[in-house]
RNA sequence: UGCCCGAUAGUAUAAAGGUAGUACGACAGAUUUUGAUUCUGUUUGUCGAGGUUCGAAUCCUCGUCGGGCAACCA
């Protein structure tokens, strides 16, 4: 992955100090690992996180793990274990080895059981809010109580008895004896064990107690000898005790680095919340068009490559940052201009009769990509008398500027003829029903002789042959661009029309054979792909992300 | 009022004591059988005050501002 036309390329903060590591000999290669916990879906932020622990194995010739950190029974489900691993898949990582935490429960008790035994852990009996009081706050340190002082044979005793469902959850902890009085929280003797008396979605009831995070994580990490393990900006005051666990239990030395996560406007990336959203029904489901979620995502019809691409651009750094979604859809679209099928669609009919042209059906040549250019596949579109165009391609007293379809106006119609605005028909109420245009024959698309210059080209389908097609237009999920922040809930800013759903489009026929893996860009309009929803009945796209809209902005400004 | 991170155009991201650059956005123009794409140009920045130095975005000091830390969550 190193470029080689660029050597002065500029390394980020992890390549540095990979390079470092790898040149003074500290590593020989390098090992990383992609840590979520099974609870939920994975969404973009994680898709950063991804790209950075693949990527920099890549980049240096390493490997990485795919480690689920289930050490909370309580919350973990194998639906979500399943849905993560497709989605490390599908943005094209292969993980090394897919671990558990859980694998290591048996080693991670032996480890609690050597710091017994070296008089760096011992049981606790207080209750949760007992511990909490105790344990001060970030300005007042924290005090010791008569437990700290037990046994290392006492200790030991008890832990033992912990694992054997004896005690209730709750009733008793394992605690590392650091120090209460650290101004470090997370140093003020951690709980690194508690009873949960819960099926775990892999080992069952084969365990009462869990470890904790923080005697977990780490642990897992030096187990697999990971070397660089990387994680987000609220684990650095973690870091020392990562370190403190490495040291006292004499393993592997893994180290950890921080990142700041990926935030993104007009959007959360908070697991909980985006779960909220789910369960009170402001969106269908996890996968969901408009969540951030990566298989929302996929749904929506982002690719992978878009996604990598995206998070190479916005790099990584330690400090905050709110990424502006015009970036991701910038991506979008620069992947899926030079790999999009383009069709015809018309969202909205206006119906027009060629009055000189004759009962026939005519086949008109098109390119389906068209920056391929002569490389590209072609297709034939059938093009008739009867035609829909767009209603908003046409203005019967347009502005200086409208380069489409009026009263005497002519206009090509892509890849076929140039016509000419005759007559407006309209019914009683003086809404317009039809136009009634001629064409030019010398105009056709690709041996054009009339010498004729049109400012628009329009996309159309033509009255008989168009299938009716259903469109899920999507806008982004909330108002504001950053919700996290606003005062009050983030669901009061919520966009109220983030779906519009089109039921009266008209397709040009191929679209009838539309597939799943096929991204299509719908001229002048937006990128489109199929969704699940659709059937042999009802055919459904999903609106990508929209064209850039030059026009749009001129109106705007009036 | 403890400890720990951080601060470069609107948003991100480079410059490792020596010309503040790049991308996205915005704006203007060219090309265009998609008002798309492509191309060209313009715009806007080192948090503040001191210090070290011939020279500071970079090193030091003190501030300011933002974020994190007090789950038997990860």
């Amino acid at each position: 992955m190193a470029e080689s036309n660029a050597e002065a390329r500029s390394l980020n903060f992890l390549e540095e100090i990979v390079e470092e590591d790898l040149k003074s000999g500290k590593n020989k290669t390098i090992l990383t690992r992609f840590p979520p916990e099974p609870n939920g879906y994975l969404h973009i932020g994680h898709a950063k996180s991804i790209c950075l622990n693949f990527g920099l194995a890549l980049e240096y010739g390493g490997k990485t793990n795919l480690r689920f950190d289930d050490t909370n029974p309580v919350k973990e489900e194998t639906e979500y274990v399943e849905s993560i691993i497709e989605d490390v898949k599908w943005l094209g990582f292969n993980p090394d080895k897919i671990l558990y935490a859980s694998d290591y429960f048996e080693q991670l008790y032996e480890f609690a059981v050597k710091l017994i035994k070296k008089g760096l852990a011992y049981v606790d009996d207080s209750s949760s809010e007992e511990i909490a009081s105790q344990k001060g706050t970030p300005t007042e340190p924290g005090e010791a109580n008569k437990y700290r002082n037990r046994s290392v044979e006492e200790n030991l005793q008890l832990f033992r008895e912990m694992r054997s469902g004896i005690y209730e959850d709750g009733e008793k902890v394992l605690r590392a004896k650091i120090d209460m009085g650290s101004p470090n929280m997370h140093m003020r003797d951690p709980i690194i064990y508690r009873i949960k008396k819960a099926h775990h979605h892999r080992t069952g009831n084969d365990w009462f107690i869990y470890p904790m995070y923080d005697f977990a994580h780490g642990q897992s990490d030096s187990i697999e000898h990971i070397t660089h393990s990387i994680c987000t900006l609220e684990f650095i005051s973690h870091r020392p005790l990562y370190d403190w666990f490495i040291e006292k239990l004499e393993i592997f030395p893994s180290r950890q680095y921080e990142f700041a996560r990926l935030n993104l406007t007009f959007t959360i990336m908070s697991k909980r919340k985006l779960l909220q959203l789910v369960n009170e029904k402001y969106v269908d489901s996890w996968d969901d068009p408009r969540m951030p979620t990566i298989s929302g995502l996929r749904r929506r019809g982002y690719t992978p490559e878009s996604i990598r691409n995206f998070t190479d651009r916005i790099g990584v750094q330690k400090r905050d940052n709110l990424i502006d979604v015009s970036l991701l859809e910038f991506c979008l679209r620069e992947d899926l201009n030079k790999n999009a099928l383009r069709k015809m669609v018309v969202f909205d009919p206006l119906k027009i009769v060629i009055t000189n042209y004759p009962e026939q059906v005519e086949m008109m040549t098109t390119e389906d990509y068209p920056e391929a250019g002569e490389k590209s596949s072609k297709r034939e579109i059938p093009f008739s008398r009867e035609l829909y165009i767009e209603k908003e391609d046409f203005m019967e007293n347009p502005p200086k500027k409208f380069f489409r379809l009026a009263p005497g106006k002519s206009v090509r119609l892509k890849s076929a003829y140039i016509i000419q605005c005759e007559q407006v028909i309209k019914d009683n109420q003086g809404n317009i029903t039809e136009l009634h245009c001629i064409y030019f024959p010398e105009s056709k698309s690709g041996n054009d002789a009339s010498g004729l210059k049109v400012q628009g080209t329009l996309h159309w389908v033509s009255k008989a042959h168009a299938i009716p097609v259903e469109l899920r237009l999507y806008d982004r999920l909330f108002k504001v661009e950053n919700p996290a922040m606003e005062e009050g809930d983030f669901k009061d800013y919520i966009n109220p029309d983030s779906l519009e759903i089109n039921r009266h489009a008209l397709a040009e026929p191929s679209l009838a054979n539309a597939k799943f893996n096929e991204r299509y860009q719908f001229m002048r309009k937006a990128y489109f792909c199929l969704d699940k929803d659709s059937s042999e009945e009802k055919i459904i796209f999903n609106r990508t992300v929209s064209l850039k809209d030059g026009w749009a902005k001129e109106v705007k400004k009036g």
